[in-house]
DNA sequence: GCCAACGTTGGC
DNA sequence: GCCAACGTTGGC
């Protein structure tokens, strides 16, 4: 099982919305970057993924599933966009900050420090299991 | 609100 | 195929 994080603007889609979307989980749509795109291409049923908040948080604040695997993104028409679906799996109790992740020396390389920008991301076990930790969540 | 970093576009 | 111009993202 691979681990990956999924950044997202609260003000367009937040943490509560996912949660609300229960078990149906919700199209991961909107990505219009290669990068992005690819690594959701080699999403596996089952992977999980932190679900960030950008902008005003900069937080990890939960835990998510790739429930479907990578389809046409169905918000355009354009055959170069897929994307996965996710669905909540638990929040953080303590949610942990980029700040708190950047004092962090073993997190240096985490691609959330060293790219900020990508979308989504790939986390490695080591950085799975130490931010999980950080924030006394349980990391399974 | 600013600006650095980065990705994409389009002219050549 | 290069690179300048431009737009977007996101941390500060």
């Amino acid at each position: 099982m691979a681990f990956w994080l999924f950044k997202s603007e609260p003000s367009t889609w937040s943490w509560d919305q996912q949660v609300a979307r229960g078990e149906a989980g919700e199209e991961w749509d909107g990505v219009r970057n290669y990068q992005a795109r690819n690594f959701m291409r080699e999403m596996k049923l089952g992977d999980r993924g932190f679900f960030y908040h950008s902008q005003k948080d900069k937080a990890v604040v939960g835990i998510v599933e790739v429930c479907a695997e990578s389809h046409p993104d169905s918000t355009t028409d354009d055959d170069r966009w897929d994307c996965v679906d996710i669905k909540a799996v638990r929040p953080f109790e303590h949610p942990v900050t980029l700040d708190r992740i950047k004092q962090e020396p073993a997190l240096a390389d985490m691609v959330l420090v060293r790219n900020s920008r990508l979308s989504v991301q790939p986390v490695t076990g080591d950085e799975w299991h130490q931010v999980c930790a950080l924030g006394k969540t349980d990391p399974g």
